[in-house]
Parts: structure tokens; C-alpha cells; sequence
DNA sequence: ATGGATGCAAACCATTTGCAGTGTA
DNA sequence: TACACTGCAAATGGTTTGCATCCAT
């Protein structure tokens, strides 16, 4: 659940460093916020982060620590899990298929893949644990907006 | 952006079947809602079906929506696009990496996989777009549940 | 000192739920 | 006819915002 105090030292470093870079105050309430994700790999939500900082600091209020996550994630100091942040999207098509998200308008597109299809095979994941469905999501620049790409 | 009015139908008929098989009703609401997600490759969510459904039945209403995709999702007629539905989690861990989630007990373990790494290089998306990014969500039962199996 | 950051409270928005009335099987 | 389904309205839960105050630079 937890890493080295080594690597998490490393990434508060890393942050303050970006933080320095781009202008943005280090405060104390931002500096036990990233800590609270940096020291551990259990991928908290943001009511867990607020629960934890607030063992430090009891005033933090939860709105701080969305901002301050939000903030960090801009730094690309954190980044976030799962898909793209939206609502849920729904989808008719039954044969095994995967996602390619435009980042600039959105769309989303099917496309197939014979290898993507084998995922579940992999042996990288013995000690993890058995693989039962794959969700693969690319992100990217449609060609449609690629070829639109002069009006910018 | 729309599929063959034959592919619209097959859909159809395969969403009747899968009905009548688990003993849920088929009402004027459900045949409409499905038919909306059906008939297109845009992967609506819940406001933009019930829009496009309310011009067929003015009187629908959005929580009846909800309830029919919930069902549908059930059925294994629709899925759902993007990863688990949940709220965001951050990650401090900035090494290209992905993500086993435990269906059973919610646990999200990091692995490393060079060939997943290399997805943005796929030919099979040359007319979709180029990728930036790779967001790849293995889902099973982690290693850790399996071993308690036999306590079920 | 000063503009960005915080805390509070209230707003928002997607989604869910209780309940009484309705329609399918 | 009976029980699942619908529509309405109100609740929920995660996330966002306006504003006055505060503090890192």
C-alpha cells in the first residue's frame, strides 16, 4: 500500500520543483495535500485525501483540497484514474471493440484490434491477479481535427 | 456518426430476445430508449438519449432513462464506455504505467507492460487518428482474492 | 503589499429513490 | 388481474463556485 519514504521525499521534491516553476504557491495546505497521494500507491479519491490531511492540518475544508488536486493535476504532478472525468456514456455495439477519445472535440470512436482482444493473456499480470475484461482507451488527435489543425 | 438501418434492426431484435429471455417487459419507453443508443455510434449519455427519446414520447422522464440503461446494462444488451463509474482517484505515480482493478474488492494495483506502452504505435488506427496517450483498465480478481477464494 | 489561496456556505449537476398510479404479460 | 414499470418530485453525493479573509512571495 505504501512506498519508500525515499521515493516519496523524490516526489515531493518533484512537486515543489513544478510548483516553483509555474508560479503556484506553496502552501502548507498543498504540501500535505500531494503528500497525502504521494505516499502511498492506494489511489485516493479526494474525501480520502481530505481525511488525511486533516489529521494535520483540522481546518483544511474539502473545497481546498479539490482545488489544490485539480491544481496538481494541471502540473501534471498527479494524474488522474480511470477515463476521461464525464458522464456515463452508453454503447450498443456487442463485439469486443475499443475507444479512441479525441482530446480536442470529443468524439469518440470504435476501432478494432486483434491484439488489444489478447490483453487478458498477458503474463506481466501472474502476481497480480486474473484478468477478466480489458478497457482500453487511447487518447488522442481525430484525423478529422488533425486536418483542421490550419485554423488554429 | 449513424449505422445501417439492417444493423439498427439486428440490434433490435437481439435486445427483444434478450427481454423476453430474462422475463423483463418490453414497454413502449424501453424499445425507444434502446433504439436511441441503437441507431447511433456516438455513444450518447443519459440526457442525449432522453432527449432524442422525448421526441418520440413526450411524456418519458429522465429517471425512467436511467432505470432502462441500468436494466439494458444488465441484459448485456449496452455497455458502458470509460472506465468503472466511480469518482475520480489520483495517482502521484508519473512512470507510464496501468491499472488491474479487483472486481471483488475494489483494490487498484499499478503494473509495468512495455508492449501496453507501445499501443500509440498501432496501424489499425491510422485513419482514426494519432494517439497520445494510452489509458489501458485490466479488470479480474486480484491475486489476493483469489487465494481467500475457498472462505466464499 | 498584493494577488493568489483558503474556508465557509450555498449552488450545481448527474444520478438515485419513495411512492402512487399505470400498463404489460 | 398482478406485479413490474413509469412519472413525479424530492433526496443524494460528488464536485464547483462566490465572496470575504488570509498568507506566501
Amino acid at each position: 500500500m505504501s512506498i519508500t519514504a525515499e521515493e516519496t521525499r523524490e516526489r515531493m521534491e518533484h512537486f515543489v520543483e513544478a510548483c516553483r516553476r509555474a508560479g503556484v504557491k506553496l502552501t502548507h495546505q498543498r504540501l500535505e495535500i500531494f503528500r497525502e497521494v504521494a505516499r502511498t500507491t492506494a489511489h485516493p479519491d479526494a474525501i480520502t485525501v481530505y481525511r488525511g490531511v486533516r489529521r494535520r492540518i483540522p481546518t483544511v475544508s474539502l473545497d481546498t483540497v479539490y482545488r489544490a488536486l485539480a491544481t496538481m493535476v494541471e502540473l501534471g504532478v498527479l494524474s488522474t484514474l480511470g477515463s476521461s472525468r464525464e458522464k456515463v456514456r452508453f454503447d450498443a455495439n456487442t463485439r469486443p471493440h475499443h475507444h479512441f477519445v479525441c482530446v480536442r472535440c470529443g468524439i469518440i470512436r470504435d476501432f478494432y484490434s486483434d491484439s488489444l482482444d489478447q490483453l487478458a493473456t498477458g503474463e506481466e499480470l501472474e502476481d497480480v491477479g486474473r484478468v477478466e475484461s480489458a478497457h482500453v482507451e487511447l487518447r488522442g488527435i481525430c484525423s478529422n481535427c488533425a486536418s483542421q489543425a490550419i485554423q488554429d
